[in-house]
DNA sequence: TTAATTATTGCAAATTTTTGCAGTAATAAC
DNA sequence: GTTATTACTGCAAAAATTTGCAATAATTAA
């Protein structure tokens, strides 16, 4: 289904990833630091949606001793950046690896049930959002929020 | 321009508003107690975003000696029901009413430049879900992220 | 190599947000 | 009416998140 389409990526080569990342990085005069490779790393280890929390207590267990302002920095930085995606789900900030496989998800604001939504619905707002504002929507991660059929 | 459009609503009443308010919450077993229309008042009085922290400022203006914990509690209860509609500007949570005038933005994840989008790129996508899910999407504050021209 | 500059971290404090629970107020049952 | 039930609030404590700043580490310039 979904793995056709536009947006999803082969998986991810951690090695390749991580040299391209630090390039990145150096290209825009920032630094790849031992802390946040470690925090990529929990992503490239860990995949799927992770709370600040989560990776804290991750790299905890992995004794990386690595101080919580530092997480949510490195957290906040990596998002502006483009390489992880955040989004509210339940009510709490999570992140990913933007690079994860694209997905949709319906949210229904009364039961809270999330149903799983293909690509294809958003090709077409992309390309007018391209041909009419030259805006560049990453639309790889949406979440709607609405009423589902049960509690219409 | 986006006022002839689907999403729009007519200017709130607000004693029209209020009472229609306690008649909702009633009809769910809920109260419309004191400090929840005061709070509804707030967003009635100053349109626009505002955040926990404003909430709970004006309150304390209007002398509305209400607890933070119920001005939070209270916030999540009405965005939970659709009367308060939440989203993250900026790295900030804000609520609005979900009445007020539609309006969609594309920010760019770069700069942070906000342009404003009209409401008619939604609709097949609206249409869409209900006819294939029988989902009441409810898009009538959306946020893209994205990179717009100038950061391309 | 050394000095100067800049990005980044850790720590501690401040701020924001959430939570448990006892008390209060409203509604429903009798 | 009175009592029982349930929703809701305030308070205080806990947890999560942000911030200022001095110290550190990496990069750049000399």
């Amino acid at each position: 289904m979904s793995n056709e389409h536009r947006h999803n990526h082969p998986p991810i080569e951690p090695e390749v990833f991580l040299s391209e990342l630090k390039t990145e990085l150096h290209s825009h005069g920032y630094r790849f630091t031992p802390q946040r490779k470690q925090i990529i790393d929990v992503f490239l280890d860990r995949h799927g949606h992770l709370t600040p929390r989560d990776v804290y207590d991750h790299l905890e267990q992995l004794s990386a001793a690595i101080d919580q302002a530092t997480v949510y920095r490195s957290l906040e930085f990596f998002s502006r950046l483009g390489i992880l995606h955040t989004s509210q789900i339940a009510g709490q900030t999570v992140f990913e690896l933007s690079q994860a496989v694209t997905h949709h998800h319906l949210v229904c604001r009364k039961c809270d049930e999330v149903l799983p939504l293909d690509d294809h619905h958003f090709d077409q707002l992309v390309e007018h959002l391209w041909a009419e504002h030259k805006f560049k929507a990453e639309l790889s991660h949406v979440t709607i929020s609405g009423l589902c059929s049960k509690c219409t």
